[in-house]
DNA sequence: CTAATAGTTAAAGTTAACTTTAAGTCAAGC
DNA sequence: GCTTGACTTAAAGTTAACTTTAACTATTAG
C-alpha cells in the first residue's frame, strides 16, 4: 500500500500541503501515521480531499464538511446526512437565483425609463438634486 | 426634503450605522451633507443601500458595487453609460443565473445516485479500510 | 561528507467586510 | 445645568480559510 508524503498528497490532489495541514488542524483531516515526523498518507486521502474541494465548491463551509465527516463517522445512515447538506443548500441556491432575478429587474427597469430615476439616486451628490424622494413606507 | 440621520438611514435599510460609515470610507457612498457635524442623508441613499444589499446578496464585493457607481458619476452622459453598464452587468447577471443553476442541479444529483458512491469515500478511517483506492492517474 | 530539497512547528500575516471599543461631541428634555 | 441618547473619530478586533515566515530537522543526490 503506497504511502504518499504531503507533498505528494498536494501535488496529486491539486491542494497546498499548507492546506492540507490547516485541515488536519481543524480536524477535517484526521492526523495521519508518522514516518520520523513526517506524514505519512494512504490513498484514501486523494478522495477526501476531492470531496472537501467538491463540497466547497458547493459554497459549504469547512465547518459545514468536518460536520458532514462526522455525521458519516456515526453508524448510522450516511446518506441521510448528505441528503439533509444538500437540502439546506439547496434552498439557498434557490434564493440566490431570485435575488439574481430580482437585480436583473432592476438593471433591466435601469435600461429602460425607471432608469432615469434610479440613475438620479446614483448621481455623485444626490443631495444637491432632490425631486424624486420614494416613499417615506 | 427629508433629512435622514444615520440611525434613521440604518433602520429604515436594514443596515448597520457602522456599515454606513464603513461604505463612506472606502468611497461605496458619497460623503453626505453634516449638520454640526452629523451626517444627513437625503432619501436617495436608500435606494442606493437597497442596491447595494441585493449586488452584495449576489457575490459581488463591495468593489465591484463601487466601480458600478463610478461608471454612473462621469460627467458625459450619464444614462448612456448606465445603460452600457447595465448590460455589461446584466450579462454577469445571466451567467450567475446559470452557475446558480448549474450548481442546483449538482446538489440535486447529490441526492439521488452519486451520493451512494460518494459516502464510501468519507469513512472515518479510510487508511485502515482500503480497496477502494482511486486511479493513480 | 556537503548541499539541496522537502518536511516540521508555532505564530504572525492576509483579505473582505465589517463590528467593537474608547473617548469625546452635540442636541434635547427636565 | 445636567443627564441621556445619538452621534463623532481612529484604531483595534473579528471570522474564514488559508498563506507566509522563521527556525529547525530529515531525506536524498553526489
Amino acid at each position: 500500500m503506497k504511502q504518499l508524503s504531503i507533498g505528494e498528497v498536494s501535488r496529486r490532489a491539486g491542494v497546498a500541503a499548507s492546506a492540507v495541514r490547516y485541515y488536519e488542524s481543524i480536524d477535517l483531516l484526521p492526523a495521519p501515521t508518522r514516518v520520523s515526523g513526517q506524514r505519512k498518507y494512504g490513498m484514501g486521502i486523494l478522495n477526501r480531499l476531492k470531496i472537501i474541494s467538491v463540497a466547497k465548491s458547493l459554497d459549504f463551509t469547512l465547518d459545514e464538511i468536518r460536520r458532514l465527516f462526522e455525521g458519516v463517522s456515526e453508524k448510522s445512515a450516511p446518506t441521510k446526512i448528505w441528503r439533509e447538506f444538500a437540502r439546506v443548500k439547496l434552498e439557498d441556491i434557490e434564493k440566490q437565483i431570485l435575488r439574481a432575478n430580482q437585480l436583473r429587474d432592476m438593471l433591466n427597469s435601469g435600461l429602460t425609463c425607471k432608469c432615469l430615476k434610479l440613475s438620479d439616486c446614483l448621481a455623485p451628490d444626490p443631495d444637491r438634486d432632490p425631486g424624486h424622494e420614494q416613499d417615506s413606507e
